[in-house]
DNA sequence: CCCATTTCTTAACCAAAGTCAACGAAAAAC
DNA sequence: GTTTTTCGTTGACTTTGGTTAAGAAATGGG
């Protein structure tokens, strides 16, 4: 889908650019969200925390938009948002979205064509994990998204993997060998 | 979110009423969708094929909504549709909802607010997919759905759950046995 | 009503992940 | 720069799921 490029200045115009240290938290599980983050450098969390678990359900890095599921709504979020490095980002907020529908009405339709492919992209790694063992799944992770292997802490990317630590430190043992 | 009487009426009175046989296939993996369901009566079930393998993302019982991925778009269907039961369900197509969103032009924004809603759900299922078990994903599926266990092949729920029937079974026997 | 097919269960064995505990390395705090 | 805490790895052991194979139960079509 393309957008003119009048509207494209005038999201770029109205975006708010912010600069966070790492481990800044930017939303917290039961708060209501105000903010939708596009990141420019550095790279966001998402997590649950679950019997006193952490589980990471995404990492957002350059280029990627980070839109709180509960983001304009009244209820609460259902997780946290975290700067797990020095990150910086373009910030919106649902009263400039509104605007912004009001000024180019065609920008709804393309924000409901942006969250039909998070459905689908979400779809499939649903069906990955079903399908697949947590090894297959690493693999997996190594072809799509090699830099988060260097740039996340492990315990992190074990609990987006769905394994415990010790299983992710032994799947990379194994795939070694190979 | 509430609509009016008005609207309510527009979308009954658009809605074809159709009924399916058991074993119909509503859509095929790699063709183009073009219409939705909502279930009046009967099972609606979702289903990839990897490797060979069905993997059931979803079962739509009585009113509950199915709207493919690709729905209203050019893009081919990652996924079947299939009743597994003899179905009653209201179709709608891209036209009819193009019609509405002229008609209403509020219900673009309703639209807009169920497709989250999803999102949400899903975020959720992944979410348990990651911390749970086996065992407890189904212990979670006896309480949210019990229906479901009734009434599905226990194939297909085994897939649904991630695992292999042969494994489901062995759950369930472990699960009487406490 | 019977036969053929599909589905469900069980068993035996193997591989892999969870758990608990320990230790060294790395990072953060002071 | 040293101390303290967190993180990553390893080992031993247990539990659970995958695989293969066989048989029982249910289903469907003629």
């Amino acid at each position: 889908m393309t957008i003119s490029k009048e509207i494209e200045e005038a999201i770029i115009e109205s975006a708010f650019i912010k600069s966070y240290k790492k481990g800044t938290v930017l939303l917290e599980e039961g708060k209501i969200s105000n903010e939708c983050y596009f990141v420019i450098k550095g790279c966001i969390r998402s997590y649950y925390i679950k019997d006193g678990n952490e589980i990471t359900t995404d990492f957002f890095t350059e280029d990627q938009s980070v839109t709180p599921s509960a983001y304009g709504k009244k209820t609460p979020s259902a997780y946290y948002l975290e700067c797990i490095e020095d990150t910086i980002a373009g910030v919106g907020t649902p009263e400039q979205e509104t605007e912004m529908y009001q000024k180019f009405p065609e920008t709804e339709s393309l924000t409901r064509v942006l969250v039909e492919a998070i459905v689908t992209k979400q779809q499939n790694s649903l069906a990955e994990f079903k399908m697949d063992s947590p090894e297959e799944r690493y693999v997996q992770l190594q072809k799509d998204r090699p830099d988060l292997i260097q740039r996340v802490p492990q315990y992190q990317l074990a609990s987006y993997l769905g394994v415990q630590p010790e299983s992710l430190s032994r799947i990379r043992k194994r795939l070694n060998k190979k």
